[in-house]
DNA sequence: CTGTTAGCGCATTCAG
DNA sequence: CTGAATGCGCTAACAG
């Protein structure tokens, strides 16, 4: 089914078909209609290979994402898609498992399929190569997650975020606070968290507990539950990078014998649904997953429109949100030394 | 860069290029390592759009699903993803958020960007227009997580794994035992679940419960919750068509003071990764997720490359397998009539 | 307002 | 084994 065959069928050239779809007011009325009406009956959807070379504009948006495995990947992805399919994009999404060399490929992938603009959250914007070749094209792309001072980012102030809640902790009366994250090279966020954990800390003035790095968070409840076994250094609440982290460390304190939020208290960053259906219910740092997709959209949207690339001017720190939830409540009061002793 | 550029470099014509890249034997072994030097080291990559429509294939596999929040379909497209990359294809994905005309647009949308293939998942094979539409075209296609006897299909038997189940319940001393499930109109998942809960129970000689539907999802937790105060009629176990849901009706008996699976046993459907998690571990019916998936693509990719659309007889089921976990155990025995009364 | 035509970048005949 | 030429389906520039 070609633009040719509509034209036959309708008595009329290819150009006019043409028209009559994509620049309805260039043409007759009557004509107009009357080409509709036959496309539409004989099912004639334009080839969008052949437009794209003609207008080197493919209407679709690339995705470079770590994994779709952790929900607040998905919901941005949900996010993204139902932007697009607003904006009329089609979406075409990697993922990376975290690992830089399948950031190359699939940027190498989207340069080549004539995606007109790209959404990605890179492991680490510095460090990036397969960002560093896409900054030196003329394609519109934007960081997801991402903060960068010379990159256009959408996202929230983790640093920020964190501290605000060491805060929020301390005023609870919790002093003894430990920082539970991933490893800390794959992800420059799980650095900026880490980084509000030891400036509030510091501002909090209470002694930083060292960083519990979960390499593969598998495991991750195995290893946490032992070190909360040990009850004279045991912390009184937990501050962890990402919400399944979070899931994890209530895992391992039930593991433990420790109920949360009763003798410990455990809080996440990232906002997923899913924690406010788990009992305890998560407290957590919420980022606005489906609008940094939405707002990532709207910003490569306009740059193409403008067929102009963003810089990081564009950037937007969009607000996050603590959701105080179960996991997290008063420190437990210290049990003073037994009277009779 | 063009084709046309890395021939002028390497001194040779376009064609010799195409070859040495794409038919590396029809080139002297000398021009072949020159021009592919050369071509490395320009970083040229092929124009997509220009080959999809030279040769007709795009290397683009179409996906639809109903959507990414639930993290069986997030589990799914990741499995997809990976074989995809594997194999050399790229994904295009839509959601539908059950919506059929949303189906409709997706499957619009992917025959007119020339796609080799689409996995599918629909709410209804059997009334799905797009899904029709699709059949009519040469092109090859494949249901996942769908069950129907006139279309290729990746799955399980969903029917079956809940029969099973109940007579695993009834073994464990259940008897007053529910279903829950979301809309049953909006998934043929769910009316199979559903049949093979009848099933179950008529087979475990035990009284069928009324079908707790649960529209939206949001507010199922308090509707169960609801439910479950009721002492007189409460059953000692619910089934639910998916682990989402299993895991609100947690939150429910949670709500309504019952432990679970103290008083109350949930089992879900699904094994979604999270499941595991959790305290208490969800029962579930795991299905293996990723390899639907890539089980998809696999029968695409064959199908592509025998030129030739699958058909019903190509259907797999795949195995599921009940995960026994925490959420579920021996039905609470019988509170005696107190005896001093 | 409508038709004719060139060319987007590539793979693939057909000659040499 | 290599090069020249054609056309995939479409849009846009140019003529009429």
């Amino acid at each position: 089914m070609r633009i040719q065959d509509v034209a036959q069928a309708a008595g009329v050239s290819v150009a006019t078909v043409s028209r009559a779809l994509n620049a309805p007011d260039k043409v007759t009325p009557q004509t107009r209609l009357r080409v509709q009406q036959v496309a539409a009956e004989m099912g004639y959807t334009p080839n969008a290979s052949a437009r794209t070379l003609r207008t080197q504009r493919s209407r679709v948006i690339g995705v470079v994402l770590p994994t779709l495995l952790n929900p607040v990947f998905a919901e941005c992805l949900e996010g993204i898609a139902s932007a697009a399919a607003l904006a009329g994009y089609a979406i075409q999404p990697f993922t990376t498992e975290y690992r830089t060399e399948r950031e190359d490929h699939a940027v190498n992938q989207l340069l080549a399929g004539n995606v007109d603009g790209i959404i990605l959250v890179v492991s680490n914007p510095d460090s990036s190569d397969a960002l560093r070749r896409l900054a030196a094209e003329r394609l519109p792309y934007v960081l997801a997650y991402n903060q960068h001072a010379r990159h256009p980012c959408v996202g929230v102030d983790n640093e920020k975020a964190v501290a605000e809640l060491i805060a929020h902790l301390s005023s609870l009366g919790h002093e003894r606070i430990a920082m539970v994250s991933g490893l800390l090279k794959a992800s420059d966020r799980a650095k900026q968290r880490y980084r509000g954990y030891r400036d509030g800390m510091r501002r909090a003035a209470h002694a930083e507990l060292p960083l519990i790095e979960v390499p593969f968070v598998q495991t991750a409840a195995q290893e946490v539950s032992a070190l909360l076994r040990d009850a004279r250094q045991r912390p009184t609440a937990l501050v962890c990078s990402n919400d399944l982290i979070a899931i994890r460390c209530i895992r391992a304190a039930h593991l433990a014998g420790l109920s949360v939020p009763g003798q410990l208290s455990v809080t996440g960053f990232d906002g997923i649904a899913l924690g406010q259906d788990l009992t305890p219910m998560l407290s957590t740092i919420a980022q606005p997953n489906a609008d940094i997709g939405k707002h990532s959209v709207a910003l490569l949207a306009q740059a193409i429109a403008a067929d102009a690339p963003l810089t990081a001017r564009s950037s937007v720190t969009l607000a996050h949100q603590f959701r105080a939830a179960e996991s997290c409540a008063r420190a437990p009061t210290i049990t003073p030394p037994s009277s009779d002793s």
